[in-house]
DNA sequence: TACACACGCGCC
DNA sequence: AAACGGCGCGTGTGTA
C-alpha cells in the first residue's frame, strides 16, 4: 500500500485546492504539488498575488497510485472510496469559501461534471457533507500545460478570477431574462423598445437542418424498424436580439411556431425592421455566418450598421487564442458554460423534445454577446486599440461579404467530366494496388494510410519511415506521405518502381506500386476540387472568409450553408475550370514577390556596409522586369557569378535553365524563413526533382552566405525582439503576443514569418481589397450599361476579379495607384509593384510584369473576351 | 451511430 | 536533436 501523503495548509483556510493524484516528486518529498506542477502553480500565484499558505491543499487520490503517474489509470473501484474520503476531509474544514479543483478528475469528484477544457473558469456551487454551499471554480491541472503550453493564458486568467472571487462568498451569477415565445404584439413592443433605447443591438440566428424520420415499416418478425434519419436543408429557425445583457428576445421563424403564413411574414417584417434600426449592431462571428444567411434571397434581411463582431474584437486582443463564444465567455463573463448539450446545428433532433430550451440558449448567447462586446469595447478603449479595430476589421466586413456571397463561377460540364474521369482513375488504381497487396488498400473512397503503411512496411518489408512532426504524446507516427513514397522509390526501384516520367508527364512504368500510389494521390486530391457537393445550384462556389489567427491574413473555408470549400488552395492544374462572370474576363492582380521584398527591406536596416544596404534596397524596390531575383540566385548557385552579388539590378543570365531558376526560387524562400536543406530537398522531391539534403544546405548557405548575409542578421534581430519584448509588431501596428510561449527555434521561425506575412496581408487588404471593392461599386454606377465587375477571390497577395473588358484598365490603374505607394518596413521605404494577368479563366493567359499601354492592355482584354464568345 | 483525432495535401 | 511559417478540408480509424 502506497504511503498516504497528508494534506497541508490551514484547516481554517478560505481557499481549498484540490489536485488529482500525487506523482514521483510528491512521493519523494511527501507533499502534494511538490514537483513541476507545484512550481507552475506557484508562479501563477505570484502573478495574481496568492501564496501556498492561503490554501488548504489536498488531492483526490492522496498517494501515488501508479508508476505511470496517470490518474486515468486508477480504476473506479479505487477512485470511488478516495472521492468519498475527499468529501469527508472537506466537511472537516472550518469555513471554506472557494474550492478550486484542478483537472477533470478533481472537478468530477466535486461537481459530477466532466470536460474540464470547457467548464474551466465557470462558477459552480458544491454542497458539502455538512450541507454548506461552497463556491467552486474549476481550472486546468498545471500538468496539462506540459502537453498544451498555450493553455497557460487561460490558467492565469482563471487564477485572476479565483483571487478576485476569494473576496466574497456568494456565487454572483448573472441574472437574465429570456423572452422566448412572443406574440406578434410582443414583437412590436420589443421593436419599439429597441428603437428608442438600444445603443447596440446584438443578434444571433440558429440554422439547424431539418430532420425528418422516415418510417421503415416492420421487420420480418413484425416489429417496427428503426426510422431512418434524413437531414434536410439548413434554414433559419429563430433569431434572437439583445441590447442589455440581462434581457433577450427570441423570435422563432418556423411555420410550426406561427402556424400561419401571414403571421410568419409579419414576424419577418419585424425582424427586418430590427436589423435596419440605425443603432450599431453586434454579433459573434455574424459577418461570416449570420449576415450572409440573412442576405439569402428567401430572407432578404440585410443588417444596417454592423459594427461590433465579438469574435473579431477578441481577435484584436489576441489573434492566436481561441475565439469561440463559450471560451470568451469563460474569460470575460460570469456566465457558466451553457452548451452542455450539443448545439451543433445538425444535432437539432436532440432539441425537438425541448425546443424552448433551445430558444433560451439562443437568448443567452445574445446576452453574453452584449456583455462580451461591452467588455471588449472597454478593453479596446483602454489599450488604444479602438482605431486598430476600426481600421483593420470593420472595413473588411463588406468586401468580405460581397466576395463570399458572390462566389466564383465554374465551368460545370468540364467539372463534371473531370470529376468522373478522376474518380474512375482512382478506382482503377485501387484495383491494381489490391492485386499488388493481396488485399484492398483503400476505404470506400481513398487509400487508407494505415493499410498502405502495412503494405509498404510489412508486406514489402521496406524500412519504416516516420513523420517529422511529433504527436501530442511525443511519438512519431509511421507515414506514407508523398515524400516518403518518392524517397522509397529512389532507394527501392525494383520493389516500387521509379517516378521517372516521359515528356507528357506520364510515369514510365505506371503499374508499379510507387507510381500507382502517387497517381492515386494526385487524382484523388484533384477530384476533391471538382466534387459536386462543393458547388451551389447556380454553378458557383462560395467560401467564407475569416481572419487568420496571427497574421491578419484572411482564411477561407466552407461557407455558411456548409457548401463550398477553402478557395485559397485550389490546385493550379484545375484553375482553368474557374471562369469569369457572364460578360466578363478574369483579371488577376498580384503583388510582385511581396514577402521577399519585405524581408530585404528589413534586412537592409541591419546591413553594416552602406553599399550592401544600397544593393538590398535596390532589389527590394526593383521593377520586376528589370530585376529577377531567382535568375540571380541560380546564376550565383550554379555559375558562381560574382555580378549576381554586386549588381543592383540583375535580370538575365542565359546560362540559367528553367529548373535551375526554379530551384533557386525555392532556395531563396527557404533562406528567408530559416528552412534547412533536408526539408528543402523534400519539398523539391514533390516536384520530382532529386537533390540531397546536403545539396539543399549548400544552396541555402550560398544564398545566405554570399547573396543576402543580412537576412541572418535580420533573423537574429527578430530573435532579440522576441526575447526583449515577448511580442512582435509589424509595420501596421499589428502585435503578436508571445508571453505564454516557450522560447524555441520553432517560435523564432514563427517570428521570422510574422512580419512579412502580416505586412503583405494587411497591405493587400487595406490598400487593395477594401478600396477596390468600393471602387468597383462606384465603377458600376458610372457604367450602368456594363455588367458590374466583382471581386471573386482574395488570395493573400492577389485579387481575382471578374470584369467586363471595358473596365479592366480602370481597375488596374486604380489598384496600382492604391497599392503602389511607399511604406516603411523598419526605417526603409519600399513600394511593392503590382502585376496584372488576364485570361478567359483563372489559368490566366497573359501576364504583365511591366505595365503595358492602355491600348495594348485593352486590345488583349477585348481579344480574350471576343474569343470567349465564340 | 457519432465523434475526435490522425493523416495527407492543396496554396500563399 | 531537430531541422520554414500561415491556413483549410476530406477520409479513415478507433472509441464511446
Amino acid at each position: 500500500m502506497p504511503r498516504i501523503i497528508p494534506d497541508d495548509g490551514p484547516r481554517t483556510a478560505r481557499l481549498v485546492l484540490v489536485g488529482e493524484m500525487d506523482a514521483t516528486h510528491e512521493e519523494a518529498q511527501h507533499r502534494h504539488f511538490a514537483g513541476p506542477s507545484g512550481a507552475k502553480l506557484t508562479s501563477w500565484w505570484r502573478t495574481v498575488g496568492l501564496q501556498r499558505s492561503d490554501f488548504y491543499v489536498t488531492n483526490v487520490v492522496p498517494y501515488r497510485a501508479n508508476r505511470q503517474n496517470k490518474i486515468g489509470l486508477v480504476p473506479w473501484a479505487e477512485l470511488a472510496p478516495n472521492i468519498e474520503a475527499l468529501h469527508e476531509r472537506l466537511a472537516a474544514l472550518t469555513d471554506p469559501w472557494l474550492i478550486i479543483p484542478t483537472g477533470n478528475t478533481a472537478m468530477r469528484a466535486l461537481i459530477g461534471k466532466s470536460r474540464i477544457s470547457r467548464l474551466r473558469g465557470s462558477i459552480y456551487a458544491y454542497r458539502d457533507r455538512r450541507g454548506r454551499m461552497i463556491k467552486v471554480i474549476p481550472t486546468i491541472h498545471p500538468a496539462a500545460l506540459f502537453r498544451t503550453p498555450y493553455w497557460e493564458k487561460r490558467c492565469v486568467m482563471d487564477w485572476y478570477r479565483i483571487v478576485a472571487d476569494a473576496e466574497f462568498r456568494e456565487l454572483r451569477l448573472p441574472e437574465r431574462e429570456h423572452f422566448i415565445k412572443p406574440t406578434i404584439a410582443d414583437c412590436w413592443d420589443f421593436y419599439e423598445d429597441a428603437r428608442q433605447r438600444a445603443e447596440m443591438l446584438a443578434f444571433d440566428i440558429e440554422t439547424p437542418r431539418k430532420v425528418t424520420f422516415i418510417d421503415q415499416g416492420l421487420t420480418k418478425k413484425g416489429l417496427p424498424k428503426k426510422p431512418k434519419k434524413v437531414l434536410g436543408q439548413a434554414r433559419i429557425t429563430c433569431i434572437g436580439y439583445s441590447f442589455e445583457s440581462h434581457f433577450s428576445f427570441t423570435i422563432p421563424t418556423t411555420m410550426e411556431y406561427w402556424r400561419d403564413e401571414l403571421m410568419l411574414e409579419e414576424a419577418w417584417k419585424i425582424i427586418r425592421l430590427l436589423l435596419q434600426l440605425p443603432c450599431a449592431k453586434g454579433g459573434q462571428n455574424a459577418y461570416a455566418f449570420d449576415i450572409p444567411w440573412l442576405l439569402e434571397p428567401q430572407y432578404r434581411a440585410p443588417v444596417r450598421n454592423f459594427l461590433w463582431d465579438s469574435l473579431c474584437m477578441n481577435h484584436v486582443r489576441d489573434g492566436r487564442d481561441d475565439h469561440a463564444m463559450h471560451y470568451q465567455q469563460s474569460l470575460y463573463t460570469r456566465e457558466p458554460y451553457h452548451k452542455d448539450e450539443a448545439k451543433d446545428p445538425d444535432e437539432i433532433n436532440k432539441w425537438t423534445a425541448d425546443i424552448e430550451q433551445f430558444w433560451r440558449y439562443n437568448g443567452k448567447d445574445n446576452c453574453v454577446t452584449v456583455e462580451l462586446i461591452d467588455e471588449h469595447l472597454k478593453w479596446l478603449d483602454s489599450h488604444n486599440m479602438m482605431q486598430f479595430y476600426l481600421d483593420n476589421y470593420y472595413p473588411l466586413f463588406k468586401p468580405m461579404l460581397r466576395a463570399m456571397t458572390h462566389g466564383t463561377r465554374i465551368n460545370q460540364p468540364i467539372r463534371a467530366r473531370r470529376y468522373n474521369k478522376l474518380r474512375a482513375t482512382c478506382i482503377t488504381i485501387q484495383d491494381k494496388l489490391s492485386l499488388w497487396a493481396g488485399e484492398a488498400l483503400h476505404g470506400p473512397k481513398n487509400l487508407s494510410p494505415k493499410k498502405l503503411g502495412r503494405f509498404l512496411y510489412e508486406t514489402l518489408k521496406l524500412p519504416p519511415q516516420y513523420s517529422r512532426e511529433r504527436k501530442a504524446d511525443g511519438t512519431r507516427s509511421l507515414t506514407t506521405n508523398e515524400v516518403t513514397v518518392r524517397r522509397l522509390m529512389l532507394r527501392f526501384p525494383k520493389k516500387l518502381g521509379s517516378f521517372e516520367t516521359n515528356k507528357e508527364g506520364e510515369f514510365v512504368r505506371p503499374d508499379m506500386p510507387g507510381p500507382l500510389i502517387l497517381a492515386h494521390r494526385r487524382s484523388d486530391v484533384l477530384s476533391k476540387f471538382y466534387a459536386d457537393a462543393r458547388y451551389d445550384a447556380d454553378g458557383r462556389i462560395r467560401c467564407t472568409y475569416k481572419f487568420g489567427p496571427s497574421t491578419l491574413r484572411l482564411a477561407s473555408s466552407k461557407n455558411w450553408r456548409r457548401t463550398g470549400s477553402n478557395m485559397q488552395n485550389p490546385d493550379r492544374e484545375m484553375r482553368d475550370a474557374f471562369i469569369p462572370d457572364e460578360g466578363c474576363i478574369i483579371a488577376e492582380f498580384d503583388l510582385s514577390l511581396a514577402e521577399d521584398r519585405c524581408v530585404k527591406a528589413y534586412a537592409a536596416a541591419v546591413a553594416k556596409d552602406p553599399r550592401r544596404k544600397e544593393v538590398l534596397l535596390a532589389r527590394a524596390r526593383a521593377n520586376p522586369w528589370e530585376n529577377d531575383e531567382h535568375t540571380r540566385g541560380a546564376s550565383l548557385i550554379y555559375y558562381n557569378n560574382q555580378r549576381a552579388i554586386t549588381d543592383l539590378l540583375f535580370a538575365a543570365d542565359e546560362r540559367v535553365t528553367k529548373p535551375q531558376r526554379y530551384l533557386a526560387k525555392r532556395a531563396r524562400h527557404a533562406s528567408n524563413y530559416d528552412m534547412h536543406g533536408s526539408r528543402l530537398s523534400e519539398e523539391i522531391l514533390k516536384d520530382g526533382i532529386v537533390i540531397s539534403p546536403e545539396e539543399g544546405d549548400q544552396m541555402i548557405n550560398t544564398i545566405l552566405d554570399r547573396d543576402v548575409p543580412e537576412v541572418r542578421l535580420w533573423q537574429a534581430s527578430i530573435r532579440q525582439e522576441i526575447l526583449r519584448n515577448r511580442c512582435l509588431a509589424n509595420s501596421w501596428g499589428l502585435v503578436v503576443d508571445y508571453t505564454y510561449d516557450r522560447l524555441s527555434d520553432e517560435l523564432y521561425r514563427e517570428g521570422y514569418a510574422f512580419k512579412p506575412q502580416s505586412d503583405i496581408a494587411m497591405l493587400l487588404n487595406r490598400w487593395g481589397f477594401v478600396p477596390c471593392d468600393r471602387f468597383l461599386i462606384t465603377l458600376s454606377k458610372q457604367n450602368p450599361s456594363l455588367v458590374p465587375a466583382r471581386i471573386n477571390l482574395q488570395m493573400h497577395d492577389a485579387l481575382v476579379i471578374s470584369t467586363p473588358p471595358e473596365l479592366a484598365w480602370p481597375i488596374y490603374t486604380f489598384l496600382r495607384q492604391s497599392l503602389e505607394r511607399p511604406r516603411h518596413y523598419g526605417p526603409n521605404k519600399v513600394i511593392i509593384p503590382l502585376e496584372a494577368k488576364l485570361g478567359a479563366n483563372w489559368k490566366t493567359e497573359i501576364e504583365y510584369k511591366k505595365p503595358p499601354t492602355q491600348r495594348e492592355f485593352e486590345e488583349v482584354a477585348f481579344g480574350i473576351f471576343d474569343r470567349m464568345k465564340k
